[in-house]
DNA sequence: TCGATGGTTCGATATTTTTCGAACTTTGGC
DNA sequence: GCCAAAGTTCGAAAAATATCGAACCATCGA
């Protein structure tokens, strides 16, 4: 397996989490794994395909917002909550308490 | 010429304004007018035809970060801080003091 | 070792965005 | 009224993203 791409804390640009967060299937993985700590893939899909599912995962992944680790034969998300933190103070605490009713 | 599409505060959709400012151009604009106040699409512009300009202006209008106003022949941008403070409380001055070295 | 499960990768297609020129509108000045 | 300046709109072409099936890779359990 190829290695993901997943940029240091310093390397984090704002305008891919901000693409990132733009679609809404992402922000939801974001908000969900921020309430769940840790996920699987599918235990976040929403009824699509595994291959569309993946390449959100990898965007959030590239972007630096989530971190992947094996877990046996499921792949655990977390959100990289610290260094994010770190690269934009207050940039998650706003994304998860802005609600759009 | 035809009304400009602005949304309320309570409109502005969250993954609007994330597209918004994923775009180098527009997180700029928005940044400037952050300084400067007020602009003119022209003052802003950094040497790219007008039809681009303006297609990022609106981009940044509709999703609700900025508001036009007609002075004479020129329109004037600002920033919609008020509205976007109330909207998402915390997400303007994490965008300003974001610096992405 | 054989499946089954959970993901990734690839390739093709569809959709969305961006870009830019040209034509048009509005306003102000002469 | 006419011209220039500042933007907008339209349409077409280019570029970036998203979608989805199919093939593939790892790991675990039987």
């Amino acid at each position: 397996m190829r290695h993901a791409r997943l940029p240091a804390s310093e390397e984090i640009a704002i305008e891919d989490v901000f693409h990132a967060l733009s679609d809404p299937f992402r922000l939801d993985v974001v908000r969900r794994l921020a309430v769940e700590g840790e996920a699987s893939c599918q235990a976040l899909e929403g009824d699509r395909p595994k291959s569309s599912v993946s390449h959100h995962f990898r965007v959030l992944r590239e972007a630096g917002l989530i971190r992947t680790r094996n877990e046996g034969a499921t792949r655990m998300n977390a959100l990289r909550r610290e260094d994010i933190e770190r690269r934009f103070p207050g940039l998650l605490s706003c994304v998860l308490s802005a609600r759009n009713d």
